[in-house]
Formats: structure tokens, sequence, C-alpha cells
DNA sequence: TTGTATGCAAATAATTTGCACCAAA
DNA sequence: TTTGGTGCAAATTATTTGCATACAA
């Protein structure tokens, strides 16, 4: 079994995709006989330079002020994101009650760990995994469209600071 | 590989524990120094009569209302509930963005399948996928403490239906 | 008696919506 | 010109919190 693991500064390889993001959303807006505007076109420019996960408020933040150059609304912003989702270009789960967004486009399927100490949420990849998640579907009557997991538990580092933790506590 | 499956009005087998969920609150309660309330009493004893999945809002309507015997503030009940995760009687995991509850103490391990037509969620249990699961957590250093596994997909019968359906059209 | 639990109402947080105005196509 | 998009502010939804009072131990 080969798992490969990725954080946000170490992102997965990508996948070969025959358009970038805005060409993509570009298509999907047509399709739909919605509009391409100035807001989209630098939102999903915003969203695609940066690799991170992040949340609509986390998004906000960085973004042009009210009064500035390039301002979207956060109404727009919310809405924005949803037709990201819908387009196939961003993935949203829900972490700790709030929405998370990741790029999806041109990135490889995956799953998560997230480490409950240090809250670091890392992806990994494991075929015999998404496969036997299919074939449980499978089973069971359903036809599966996707999954949502996530493997919760401390990681390596937490670990090792908390056993350093421990060792100082038992001394005492 | 065996899998069992559940919905709400057929839950899995139950597990043999020594106590009561009553009686398990109770010790867990007086573990930590809690009291005993009416309230809490009231509560283990609904929560535990049925057997759904439900959430905040669908456990306040089946309570009595303010005014009657038995009334119980939404304060209480949320605050409740946290308790009821934290004593290990309930499990909670965000469905659609609101927190969903469902047995944890006597009750075996089990991941969900969730059908986005109908919206129906059932259980099923599969060791080899709970094992495998903590395979990639520990090779990849992690000390895993438990997962979230839902499945989205369409259930047989949706599926039924909306092929049923699409002959329809196709006759047009 | 002492501090925890409860009810109430107000506060939050995240997200959504109504509406008047703006702007792609 | 037509219809979808945006910004703004108010509304919603789910949940949490402050505080005075009630009650278990």
């Amino acid at each position: 079994m080969s798992v490969v693991v990725a954080t946000d500064e170490r992102p997965l390889a990508s996948v070969d995709v025959a358009l970038t993001p805005q060409q993509r959303f570009e298509e999907y807006l047509q399709s739909r006989g919605l509009r391409q505007t100035e807001q989209r076109r630098f939102l999903v420019e915003q969203v695609f330079t940066r690799h991170e996960h992040f949340d609509a408020d986390a998004l906000i933040e960085n973004l042009p002020r009210k009064g500035h150059k390039d301002y979207v609304s956060q109404a727009t912003v919310y809405r924005t994101l949803k037709e990201f989702v819908d387009a196939g270009l961003l993935n949203c789960f829900q972490l700790d009650g709030r929405s998370v967004y990741e790029h999806d486009y041109g990135y490889p399927q995956h799953d998560h760990l997230y480490c409950t100490h240090c809250r670091k949420l890392i992806e990994f990849q494991s075929e015999t995994l998404s496969d036997l998640i299919v074939k449980v579907g499978d089973e069971n009557g359903f036809r599966v469209t996707d999954h949502r997991l996530i493997i919760n538990g401390v990681c390596s580092d937490c670990v090792k600071l908390r056993r350093r933790k421990k060792r100082k506590q038992d001394l005492v």
C-alpha cells in the first residue's frame, strides 16, 4: 500500500488539466448562462494563487478592504464560494463547525488526517482506502458519488511534545 | 469482508454493557464532582428511549413545552448534550451544517452512508475499513483516536425512482 | 452552607436574504 | 434592453453566554 502525504505548505502533486481554473470557471459560467464579472475573475485568481485550506472568514481577511481597489463584499464572497464548489473548482467540508475549502480542480482525490492537538490538517492519498469505500457503498446498493473522511488523532510532533511534558510531570 | 447495515428504524445489534446509560452517566457525574439533577436524569431517559439520529432542535421539539412538567430550557439541552458527548454516552458529527447526535454507549462502532437524495442515513460496520483507517494513520505517525467517515451517494430506492423518472422523460 | 445547575434573555458567529442599483451580453 | 450580479444592511440559524436564582450535596 502506498500513501502520499501533504500539508498546506507542501501540497500533493497536481493533476494535469487542459484549462486553467480561470478558463474552467468561464466555461462553467457560459454553460449556465451566468456572467463573467470583475469580482468572479478576481476571486478565482485569489483562491488559486495560494494553496492553503481556508474558510470564508480567512479569505475575506486577505482581500482588499472596503473602499480599496478590487473590494468584494462579504455577501458576494459567500455566493461565489458556493459557485466555485458547484463548478468543481473547490471542495468544501466541515471542520470544528466551520466550512473549510480546498482546491479540487487540478488536484488529486485525497483524505485528511487532523491533529486535534495542533489543529494541523494533513492530506493523504490511499487508493486501497478509496476503493474499499466505493466497494462498501456498492455492496449496500449505493451509487457512491463521493465521501468525506477525517481521521482524528495526534500527529507525531505533538506526540513527542506530550511525552516530554509527561516526563517532566513524572519527575515532580 | 462482512458488512452489517442498519437504519434508524432497524439499529445494529447493541454491545453488552454492565451499566444502564443512566447509571453510566451518574458515575461520570460523580467522578467529576458534578450533580445529579432532574433535568439530567430526564434527558438521559429521553435520549435513550428512542434510537434515531437527532439534532438539538429535533430533541427540543419532542420535549415538554415551557410551563409543562419536565420542561427543560434550550440552554440546558445544549449544555447537557455536550456532557453526554463528554461522558461517552453520545456521539456527535456534522451533517449539512448541523450537529447530529447518535447513541455511542452500548452501541458498536460504525460509519455512515448518506443518501443525498432522500437524506436517509444508513449505518454500516466494516472492520476491514476501520482497520485500514487506523493503519493509514499509523503509517503517518498519527496516534489515531477516531475518525469520521460519511459516504455520499444515492441509495437503491432512490436510484430506482430516478430510473423511472428518467424513463418517463425519455418517452416525452 | 457552598458552589454547581438552571432558566431567561441577550449575545455571538456564520451565513443568507431582500432590495435598490449596477452592469454584462 | 434585459436579466443576472453586487453591495448594503437586516434577517436567520444554530449555539453560547451572563447573570440572578434555585437546588444538590
